[in-house]
DNA sequence: TAGCTTCGCCGAACCGGTTCGACACAGCCG
DNA sequence: CGGCTGTGTCGAACCGGTTCGGCGAAGCTA
């Protein structure tokens, strides 16, 4: 069933039956349509590594992220279907590496191996070694997130300042005064997280800007923390009436500690954030939230790595998104 | 940076370093060091295209899952990252791939062009054209999910009759007479989908066996179905006490709905089911439910397709998992 | 009919590994 | 010293495709 068996039995060469197939010469009609047929009859399919060791291209993408250690989140399940999908449409494969460092024997294989022509990098940090080390390397890649010095690279981002502070706005229009923030895990944000990262200066400097009281924290990505971080939140300055999250796996969990401590959603307590639609309409009341459109952000990360592939000179290019706050139940005026 | 490069810097022949690296012959330990050498200072690896090629295996397992269209839910990524971490473990690959049946181009490309070794197949029909596909073709493959005649294949599977049955108990034993069944979309019931079949088989037998009186619903895998579709429960019957549900993404939709009608959980109704335990522990009050152990049927999968690679002959094996019920909030006893 | 182009196909080399058979050399025995 | 075994290495073939240069036949012009 290779490419020899064919050749044979349409009675041609080997390179004839090779080139009747990807067209990159001219075959008489005739011998094409005999090759074709003895194809069909055979069910036959070229090799993929075969095909990849002569020309050098695998058709395959890696899609690199974190080990599950920390939770997935749903941001994360949407980005890889998404990927998935718009990959298939491309006629790329996809292979899933999960990788927290570019000394990681996962990425090595990867790339050391050469078995992706390029990858999407997801969960970035501020100064990311995997990025930093694709960089040197020229190798293609799209980050899903922005480094600190990424005005040269290929991503596609969300603008995680701009959207804390339209959450800051949001409820400062509504009349709050002292607000709380709740970030993902502190681990996250040492290690340089960029979401956490940027959110938290959006969130402070907007929060300054208008004069507010606020508090931050950080709160693992899970619903037990999100609830005994309200508690904190609630103990350490009882007058809080609203705070803004990044952090969806929490959102559960925030919800339940404002109803344990008797808080109502919107009218005594508002809630806002940057939160994947799945988990925003979920809660109730549900959320209202600059929604991340994970979706979209993969889908543009892979046009954007296959573009790269195909003209591999061409200057860096990318995609920073604003989602707008969508309204929806959980905001209030303050003191209502 | 090939192998001859390297055979040439260590003045050996390209013989001599497959097998130095390889192992799978005696070389001399002055000869190895030396190409160990330059190896390190090249840093060089095998190409794995190259590899492939000759060996016939990829090394690469494949993860076949329906496309996005419908929704992913959390017990999916759950699957995913715990199938690509323990697939890591034993140095294998994870290609993803979207898709529904057997004639689909993603899916061909698995098998004909031979990317894969293996195939590990999610979202299970009880007649499921892929899994037959595949055991036609005798290709090493692992479902997540128990066909209606499974019992020569390999598989991980939930037992979904005996934990809807359970559930089903669980209510009756507090109780409760009149209850209701939240299944999946109808889309995927009439389209075979395991768990939406053998769940509604479990838990109208259990009813019938405990004499309760049960209506059965299909519904949308998101929030708003939820809502509308426990609307439809209490205008259908409004002496319903509790419910069972198997769809995880529609959840929070149910909870609202209850919270719209007045019915306080779990006093005036309780609401269980089949759900992985991160929703189960987000919702509030936390469900009570059987917690779908996503995690490890992935680690599961994985581990029964490298024993079926390792011994292509084997007999079939598969793990059946019966989770307990997770006692947590959302069911009390009837009427009280 | 000789000479030139065009078309269609073939053979060979190549991609980068793995593997098999053979061979050179050393050490041991009789 | 001849023959025998065992160790370490090499060369060549192979996996299954792609691609390049060239060649023979057909068609056209002079």
């Amino acid at each position: 069933m290779n490419i020899g068996e064919i050749a044979r039995r349409a009675g041609v060469s080997r390179s004839t039956v090779s080139y009747a197939l990807s067209g990159k010469r001219p075959v008489s009609e005739d011998t094409r349509r005999r090759i074709q047929q003895v194809v069909d009859e055979l069910g036959y399919q070229p090799s993929a590594s075969a095909r990849a060791l002569a020309n050098g291209r695998t058709s395959t993408i890696g899609l690199v992220f974190p080990p599950a250690g920390n939770h997935y989140t749903g941001m994360q399940l949407d980005f890889i279907g998404s990927v998935v999908e718009a990959a298939a449409a491309c006629d790329y494969d996809v292979l899933l590496s999960p990788s927290g460092v570019d000394s990681d024997r996962s990425f090595q294989r990867l790339l050391g191996e050469r078995r992706v022509d390029g990858a999407i990098l997801m969960e970035i940090r501020l100064e990311d070694d995997r990025a930093d080390h694709l960089a040197r390397l020229g190798f293609p890649s799209v980050a899903i997130g922005r480094t600190a010095h990424a005005e040269d690279g290929w991503f596609v981002g969300l603008d995680h300042t701009a959207l804390a502070a339209a959450c800051v706005h949001h409820l400062a229009d509504l009349g709050h005064r002292r607000i709380a923030f709740v970030n993902r895990p502190e681990q996250l944000l040492r290690s340089g997280y960029e979401s956490a990262h940027r959110g938290l200066d959006g969130f402070t400097k907007a929060a300054a800007e208008r004069g507010l009281t606020v508090r931050t924290y950080c709160c693992g990505d899970d619903p037990a923390s999100g609830q005994a971080c309200l508690e904190r939140i609630l103990h350490d300055d009882p007058a809080t009436t609203g705070l803004v999250t990044l952090n969806e796996a929490a959102l559960g969990g925030l919800y339940r500690g404002l109803a344990h401590a008797g808080r109502h959603v919107p009218r005594d307590f508002s809630v806002t954030g940057v939160v994947a639609n799945r988990w925003a309409e979920t809660v109730t009341p549900q959320l209202t939230a600059a929604d991340v459109p994970a979706a979209e952000m993969g889908r543009l990360a892979v046009d954007l790595l296959v573009e790269r592939l195909g003209r591999p000179e061409a200057p860096p290019r990318h995609h920073l998104l604003v989602p707008p706050i969508s309204l929806r139940a959980s905001t209030g005026p303050a003191g209502a």
